[in-house]
DNA sequence: GTCTATAGCTCGATAGAC
DNA sequence: GTCTATCGAGCTATAGAC
């Protein structure tokens, strides 16, 4: 179980980092075959339904990774605002220091598929809920009153998709900059 | 010059649309052509650089009017917060009643080929910055201080991309409303 | 589980007649 | 300005040996 899992690991980590850098439809198969070093012949074994697979677990994938980085972001700090806005900070000045460029998770993949490609785009949506779902239960902690810390969960996750978007198309990480600045304004 | 344009016309829009639907990598040439009716000799006849002008033009294009639709917003209201609100709203209202299906506007191929062809990023920039260059220019009117109506139009534009991209991934205007609804809080 | 070979298609782009 | 024909490359996917 851990050695068999190599191939299919090492697959589905290039396809992560290759479909957020290029998107669904601009990274092939054997890019992603050649860029791992698996072998073609593992592709349809360890995913059997080819391209569509590969990019739904790609996404969870990467999903799962994000949560995660919300979620230490979130434990850093006991209040929700505070924590909140040194996450956003935090990824604005990671925008430019991190040499490898990486694209914008899941929403690469979700704009160019969710009206083509029902089981991809749900997987953006389940990992977007996750996100979601992060904010929302560390406002619930600062004591916001529950309706209102899942509708903030859904404005916070909208603000920070959007600065990240803006940050990323600008070359400049001014909008998470000012995204970060704004957030208590918004959480009051 | 008027007759001549036709066919140019013809590949833009339909190319604009179609970007915005599929993407720059997801959209061939020959669907282009096809859709518009346009024939195929043309094309590289009125855009000799091929697909990379067409994408910038329909990129062009497609900002163009975005802009004028959240200028004719604008014009609505004369208070700023009102307009914003209002423009949002309307924009959660039109997401699932328009039956034709359209997309996000610039932002589809604008994540994917920021990292890959400058002059496609350059345009989605110039797009994003004449949206953001309208909200500016209502808070100033409204008697906000340049230099915050200069950063509230970029939050302003990063909460509206980040909410509309949500709402299309997830299927729901949800994100859109919520965002309307706390566009007052940001803007005290 | 891996490998090669290849089918069958579409892509972007070009050439050259008209 | 338009049209046809076509090139070379890349694509997803499958078949079948090992």
């Amino acid at each position: 179980m851990s050695t068999k899992e190599s191939s299919r690991d090492k697959l589905i980590k290039t396809a992560s980092r290759l479909f957020q850098l290029q998107g669904y439809h601009g990274t092939g198969l054997n890019h992603i075959l050649k860029e791992s070093g698996a072998p073609k012949g593992s592709l349809y074994y360890h995913f059997p339904n080819g391209k569509e697979q590969l990019a739904v677990e790609s996404v969870q994938l990467t999903a799962e990774f994000v949560r995660n980085q919300i979620q230490r972001g979130m434990d850093k700090k006991t209040d929700a605002i505070e924590a909140i806005q040194e996450f956003i900070k935090g990824m604005a000045e990671q925008f430019h220091t991190d040499d490898s460029q990486q694209g914008v998770p899941i929403a690469t993949v979700a704009l160019e598929t969710a009206l083509t490609n029902e089981p991809i785009r749900e997987a953006c949506q389940n990992g977007y809920e996750s996100f979601q779902q992060v904010f929302t239960e560390k406002l619930l902690q600062s004591g916001y009153e529950e309706r209102r810390a899942r509708e903030l969960g859904i404005v916070i996750n909208s603000i920070i998709e959007g600065a990240f978007m803006l940050s990323f198309t600008m070359g400049s990480n001014e909008p998470l900059l000012l995204a970060a600045k704004n957030i208590p304004a918004l959480l009051k």
